[in-house]
DNA sequence: AGGACGCCCTGTTCGC
DNA sequence: TGCGAACAGGGCGTCC
């Protein structure tokens, strides 16, 4: 579930571990993850001999750049994940692609399910547009985000989960913050009013950098519905239980009783 | 435009 | 105990 605080969390991380030191070597376990955007070989190359000299994320994208100029590129599906390990220790269990530094450690990109991507890219900015991704959801200001909304008449849910509209939010946050502003998962943007989309947007952005806060770490995400999703499992507001249904094609856990339908 | 659905992908969990 | 179905969910495509 690498959404935008998760990939934050996986930049810093990148950052304290993995910058200025030299790729001595690619290993491409599996190549599913290039996802056709690259050859093997050409990553391979792409990558040899290069530093990670800084990163910049948006959305639910990791970007790297590299000395060289190009930028290697990094999405995360929804069981992706990054692994900083030192040089004798075991490669992790499905490691998918992995750096090699000459100092001997090594950075291990980890996705059991080959959903994420990883590719050479000469140019993130030209990349977002590309892809018709939206504005950071984090980056976002007030006004942006209520010009996003105008004249969208579909659930909340979906529109904040749309990358298009603006990019970060999937299933997991975009529950949370309904839950945190106390609306059912179906709700549309019409019935919001002005001040239920200022709510939604406040929530937003207090979900997501609280989430980054604490790294993410349910277990430190007080008050939070994240580690509560699960049928039956208690509110972390009422005690209740939670209940699932479907809504934007997704499983969505909320709360009836905090929730109610509009 | 919006929404339901299927597919990709595979480890884990659950029901019988 | 074992086996298959359901589920997890980001992203994309199709159809109504």
């Amino acid at each position: 579930m690498p959404e935008l605080p998760d990939v934050e969390t996986y930049k810093r991380y990148l950052d304290a571990t993995a910058l200025h030191q030299r790729v001595a070597r690619v290993r491409i376990e599996d190549a599913t993850v290039l996802q056709d955007a690259i050859e093997p070989q050409a990553l391979a190359a792409g990558l040899t001999g290069q530093q990670l000299e800084s990163s910049r994320r948006h959305g639910k994208h990791l970007f790297a750049a590299l000395d060289g100029g190009d930028w290697l590129l990094m999405h995360f599906g929804m069981t992706g994940r990054l692994q900083y390990y030192r040089a004798h220790d075991a490669m992790p269990d499905y490691t998918q692609v992995q750096l090699d530094f000459d100092n001997g450690y090594h950075l291990a990109y980890i996705a059991p399910r080959k959903l994420g991507e990883v590719a050479i890219i000469d140019d993130p900015d030209a990349f977002i547009t590309e892809q018709g991704l939206g504005p950071d959801a984090l980056g976002l200001g007030w006004d942006a985000f209520a010009a996003l909304a105008e004249g969208r008449r579909g659930m909340v849910k979906t529109w904040l989960m749309d990358q298009e509209t603006m990019a970060g939010i999937g299933n997991v946050y975009s529950d949370e913050i309904l839950f945190q502003a106390r609306l059912h998962p179906k709700t549309r943007l019409p019935d919001l009013g002005q001040a239920g989309l200022q709510q939604v947007f406040e929530t937003m952005r207090q979900v997501l950098q609280q989430a980054i806060d604490v790294q993410c770490d349910p277990q430190r995400m007080s008050g939070f519905l994240v580690p509560h999703r699960g049928e039956g499992e208690p509110c972390p507001r009422c005690a209740g239980p939670i209940e699932r249904i479907q809504a934007g094609g997704r499983g969505s856990y909320y709360c009836p009783r905090c929730q109610p339908a509009a």
